[in-house]
DNA sequence: ATATTATATGAGTATATTCGAATATTCAAA
DNA sequence: TTTGAATATTCGAATATACTCATATAATAT
C-alpha cells in the first residue's frame, strides 16, 4: 500500500491515473491531453507502472496505457473512491474538457503526429 | 486531493492514521505504541494535522490526536477503503498487536510516565 | 520560584524526488 | 539500409523530505 501511496502522491501522476480511468491512451496522446512534456509523461508513467498502478501494451510504434486489471482487482474500491474525489479537482475538470474535446472532434495519434500543435489548440477550446 | 495523498504516502503517516483510526491518543502513548521517537511522531503529527487528515486537543499537558471529523466527514469512504487495505500490512498488523495489549492490561499515560521501558516491554507481547 | 514532564520546533545532514536537456532505443516507412 | 517518429533512459541541478540532536515552550508539581 505504501508503493501505491508514493506512486499516487504526486499531482502529475494523480492526473495521468485519473486520465488512464477515463480510457486506453498512448503517451503522444497523454502529452497533448495533459500538456506535459514527452520526457515528464514518461518518466510518471514509468513510475506508476513499476508501483502496479497501470499496464502498457505495445502496439506498433506506440505504447498504450492503462489501469493495471489486477490493480483495479485488488484495489477497486479504493481507486473509485480516490477517483471519485480528483473529479473536483481544478486541474484535472481541465484534463476532463481537453478529453472531451480530443473525443468530439474524434482526434487520434495520426493527428497528432501530422500537426501537434493543431491539435493542441483544438483540444484547448 | 493531493495534500491527502501527499500526507498519506509516508509509512510513519500511515501508522499514525491507522492507529488513530482506532481511537485517540497522546503522544506519549503513539511513541510507545508505534516504537517511534518523540520528535518524530511530533513532527509526522503536525504533517498530518496540517494536512488536515487529524485533529489534537489539548488536555493539561498532554495532547490528544484523533481522526478529523471535518476529514471524515468529507472523505470517509476514501479513507474506510484505505484503512482496510492496510490492516494487511506488516507494521500494521503488529501496532495493533501492541495497541490490543496495552488495552488489554488497561494501561495509560501514567503508567507510560512512571516507568516507560516496562510498558515497551509489556505490550511488545 | 524551581524542577519536571509533555510536546513542539530549529538547525543540520542525508536522502529522495522532480524536472529539463541530451541521448539511446525501437519500430516503420521510404 | 537509411531516415524519421515514438518512447525510454541517463545526467545534473534544484528542491523537498525525513531524521537526529539540541533547544524552546507550556503545563504541573514540589
Amino acid at each position: 500500500m505504501i508503493e501505491i501511496m508514493k506512486g499516487l502522491s504526486d499531482e502529475n501522476r494523480l492526473r495521468l491515473f485519473y486520465l488512464l480511468s477515463k480510457g486506453e491512451f498512448c503517451v503522444c496522446e497523454i502529452e497533448v491531453l495533459l500538456g506535459m512534456s514527452q520526457t515528464n509523461v514518461s518518466r510518471h508513467l514509468s513510475k506508476l507502472r513499476h508501483s502496479g498502478l497501470i499496464q502498457s501494451q505495445k502496439d506498433a510504434q506506440w505504447v498504450h496505457y492503462k489501469l493495471s486489471t489486477a490493480f483495479m482487482l485488488s484495489h477497486g474500491d479504493f481507486a473509485e473512491s480516490l477517483l471519485k474525489h480528483l473529479e473536483e479537482e481544478v486541474a484535472i475538470v481541465e484534463d476532463m474538457r481537453r478529453l472531451d474535446n480530443y473525443r468530439r472532434l474524434a482526434l487520434n495519434c495520426t493527428d497528432i503526429t501530422n500537426d501537434r500543435e493543431r491539435v493542441t489548440q483544438q483540444i484547448k477550446g
